[in-house]
DNA sequence: AACTAAGTGAGAACGATTGTCAAAATCGCC
DNA sequence: GGCGATTTTGACAATCGTTCTCACTTAGTT
């Protein structure tokens, strides 16, 4: 079963305190900085399980790093993320989701998953 | 000016031996035990540059490393890609390319890319 | 309180990628 | 063909994000 530590709940709530997404390190650093003693390994399981629970984005940056979100709206979405400050905004892609299944199963693949993300510069950059 | 080697003429050709994406190390594997003294950072460096000539495709895989393909369509195009034994089809995508840019003109972003790659397990999987 | 399985964390280990730098190879030129 | 300036190579070290190890702690149960 699965157990309640404060060190969940902080990285949870850490998470949500920062808007936008954010690596393991920077989170653990910020916890640090508010004096928890928290460790890093834990950050990257409390991560790691948020995101699989569905209670967490995650999308590798373009130098391969795992960066994690506090998830606003719930079920399948996707991100329109800006590359200079990281702000971002969850999108719907109805058409994407059909297009995605269609050209899958034209080319006999099964069980299809997709990537879908839009990155930009914002208009406060 | 950029000088030419047997070095990055075998990675090219290896990668276009190849069907599929191919990691880095993957490919300095297969030229070595085809008797190739080729080092593993000039193979690094000779994808790196054929992925700005736009000569391949490079992605990054589920788990973090970066993955080549000799490119076979030129222009933008997306991949169909099997997660079980790396084959891949390039695909167009009309209706995303108009998504991804009125989705972000929506929401004031400029300068839009989009990352869009669908994987599945293909019919021989 | 006692028990037990799950969770934690300091540090080691890992693995893909990049940096270093002396030796080797390419290209333009004579 | 030979020369020299410049680029490229490759063995190896270094980086860096992430995962593993394992002794210790703790949540949840009885
Ligand atoms: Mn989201
Ligand atoms: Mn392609
Ligand atoms: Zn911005
Ligand atoms: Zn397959």
């Amino acid at each position: 079963m699965k157990r309640q530590t404060w060190q969940r709940a902080a990285v949870r709530e850490a998470l949500s305190a920062r808007g936008g997404f954010v690596s393991a390190q920077d989170l653990h650093t910020a916890l640090k900085a508010n004096g928890s003693p928290i460790g890093l390994a834990t950050v990257y399981r409390a991560l790691a399980d948020l995101a699989v629970d569905g209670d967490a984005d995650s999308l590798q940056s373009s130098d391969g790093e795992n960066l994690y979100r506090a998830c606003v709206s719930a079920g399948h979405h996707h991100h329109l993320i800006c590359r200079s400050c990281g702000r971002t905004v969850e999108i719907e892609a109805d058409p994407i989701e059909q297009w995605a299944a269609e050209v899958a199963a034209a080319n006999g693949f099964r069980d299809p998953r997709h990537v879908v993300d839009v990155f930009g510069t914002c208009s406060s950059c």
